[in-house]
DNA sequence: TAGTGAATCGAACGATCGGTCTACTTTTTG
DNA sequence: CAAAAAGTAGACCGATCGTTCGATTCACTA
């Protein structure tokens, strides 16, 4: 995502500059909107970012484009931590997804975790034809196919299902987690899946 | 809910009307705050309604008291639900549970659901302070509790985490039904109830 | 029948919303 | 060095937000 600042002459109007206003406004509105909410007014966002109103039009068109790319980054960089945490786990199938849910286990225990984005974007923005429940939408059956890939190859006897019973368990901790976490939800879905992978062992 | 008109003298200025301004605005907040999200306009309430302005502030004290008082009505109506399936399923906690979420399985199925209403109003009400909340809170707590209730009852060896289970089960089901109904999460949150619940068996 | 409180309409409040625009400064580039 | 592109500052737009309030109508009851 880091170019160099010397690019190919016929480049030159397109060669983004490093720590631009561009990345500035993405890291303050992907800040605000999943602390405050998706309704956080643009002038927050402006003053959070240190950037002037017109540019945040010019390079995202308004407040729709921008959070669209927010959550777009942040699918990028979620499906980057799944894809590592899989890898961790080696080639087993079932070593790689337990490996993918310890290390979503601590994601609630982040100061200021407030949910899984995604979840609280989609509920948020009421105007159905918002282009970000396009992202959002498949931001999470990406994550489905992955599980459902993980657990077919686990031999799994209907991996279909069990990809959205993970998918489940993972939507559901993440909200039981931001309103109560005191009821610990991470370690009652950890049970749960444990019980799903093992449905695919091939004694299972 | 439904008084007659006749009633003590003592109590004539309290007596409510039946279907008075306040219910048609409790009614038409319900509609809307579910169907259109937390974020409706007053005047939206208000139209649909049928209602003055001036009653609402009267009544409620604000848009604030009056979708906490829906979500109080909606608690109490729901909780009714629940203890009616359960009754439905006789004495065996088992059977008491199992018909419990065979009620809670169709409940998606209906048009026009949008998830469950009490995990959308607290993921997008932003303001932590909202009164709204406690009672969100207060309602999960009174359904984990009844779910712990009935597996200690069947014997569970964990009827804590396991109330916990079934509660991210359901939450997690309605979310993921909300925004891809397509995946069937609810026949796929039901087979890991059964799990849980076959963990209650004596047997087990 | 006179009185009283509730419900009504509708104007208006200040605040904030997302978005547009003009003018000035900085940076980059040919 | 000069021109062009990009960024900044800030006023301004119409719309909408939740809320307040005065004035009027209506139903019931004492």
């Amino acid at each position: 995502m880091v170019y160099s600042q010397i690019v190919d002459t016929t480049n030159t109007t397109k060669a983004p500059r490093s720590e631009g206003p561009r990345e500035r406004l993405l890291r303050a509105a992907d800040e605000l909107t999943y602390r405050e909410g998706m309704h956080v007014g643009v002038d927050a966002i402006l003053t959070a970012a240190d950037v002037a109103r017109r540019s945040l039009y010019q390079h995202f068109g308004g407040k729709e484009g921008l959070v669209t790319e927010v959550l777009a980054k942040t699918s990028e960089r979620t499906e980057r931590l799944y894809a590592d945490a899989l890898a961790a786990g080696g080639d087993d199938p079932r070593e790689r997804l337990r490996s993918l849910f310890a290390v979503l286990e601590k994601i609630p225990d982040a100061p200021g975790y407030r949910g899984c984005p995604f979840v609280n974007a989609d509920l948020t923005l009421a105007d159905p034809a918002h282009p970000a429940h396009d992202v959002i939408r498949a931001h999470k059956r990406r994550l489905r196919a992955l599980l459902e890939g993980e657990l077919r190859a686990a031999g799994h006897p209907d991996p279909a299902m069990a990809g959205v019973q993970l998918q489940l368990l993972i939507d559901g901790a993440a909200a039981v987690a931001a309103s109560r976490p005191d009821e610990r939800p991470a370690a009652a879905a950890r049970a749960l899946v444990e019980l799903v992978i093992s449905q695919a062992t091939p004694a299972g």
